[in-house]
DNA sequence: CTGCATCCATAACGATACTG
DNA sequence: CAGTATCGTTATGGATGCAG
């Protein structure tokens, strides 16, 4: 995304990276996904999904899991039940952007020593 | 991350990947990082960088570096001149970071698409 | 030019309680 | 069990002005 404009670079904060990034920076947005494209039988029920991702709230599991279905990257389903049953499986498109996500996924286990660097440098410079 | 506890999958806030997310959460520090990492000489000064990563603000730019500073990501090196100089130049951690962000930022490019579909859905559901 | 300190608006997040 | 509504807290970002 950089670009030399007058010899100097530009970066543009609405370039598709930043626009990727954005989908991002939700808290639980990639959590969810990740969580949608690991499980066993596609499908998971909002209980469970609650109970998987530890420490999120009711109320941001729900936020994100309607985010995400208006950007087309989830389906909720519906089942005509009592007590209620709704489930929730990655679409296509939202397969696609599990891509992304799982690289990062995968770079953050292999540099776990990176991330503990970082942090204890943090610390360091805090006191 | 996903693990699977007493037969159910389990995901930690605090987990590897996460960690990586909350660095990048942070709106300007992976462009930051990726310009630094596309600089012509490695090295740019205060200014340059707040020139290229338009809509930045003063505060933001400056909050920025000095995250990256304390986090040993990038390294300020201040010349001891009249007007003052200061320039900001990855280190060698900071180069394994940019690494993630230059996979993201190259998966953008390559499916504009796919966020655009996205963006499209959003709006449609919007109304 | 670089860096810092204020002040302020707003968006993100989370706890809790309530409905069908 | 699924989903919504309310409220309060904190984090984030941006405008501006001042100092070395």
């Amino acid at each position: 995304m950089p670009a030399w404009v007058e010899g100097k670079l530009f970066f543009y904060a609405d370039s598709p990276p930043r626009r990727l990034m954005e989908l991002f920076s939700v808290k639980w947005s990639t959590m969810v996904l990740h969580a949608l494209s690991h499980w066993p039988g596609e499908r998971a029920r909002t209980g469970e999904l609650q109970r998987s991702l530890q420490g999120i709230s009711k109320k941001m599991l729900f936020q994100t899991l309607k985010e995400l279905e208006m950007r087309g990257l989830i389906a909720r389903h519906v089942y005509d039940v009592i007590p209620p049953k709704v489930d929730y499986r990655l679409t296509p498109l939202g397969r696609t952007f599990a891509e992304p996500i799982e690289q990062m996924y995968q770079w953050g286990l292999e540099n776990e020593s990176a991330l503990d660097k970082m942090e204890a440098c943090y610390q360091a410079a805090s006191r």
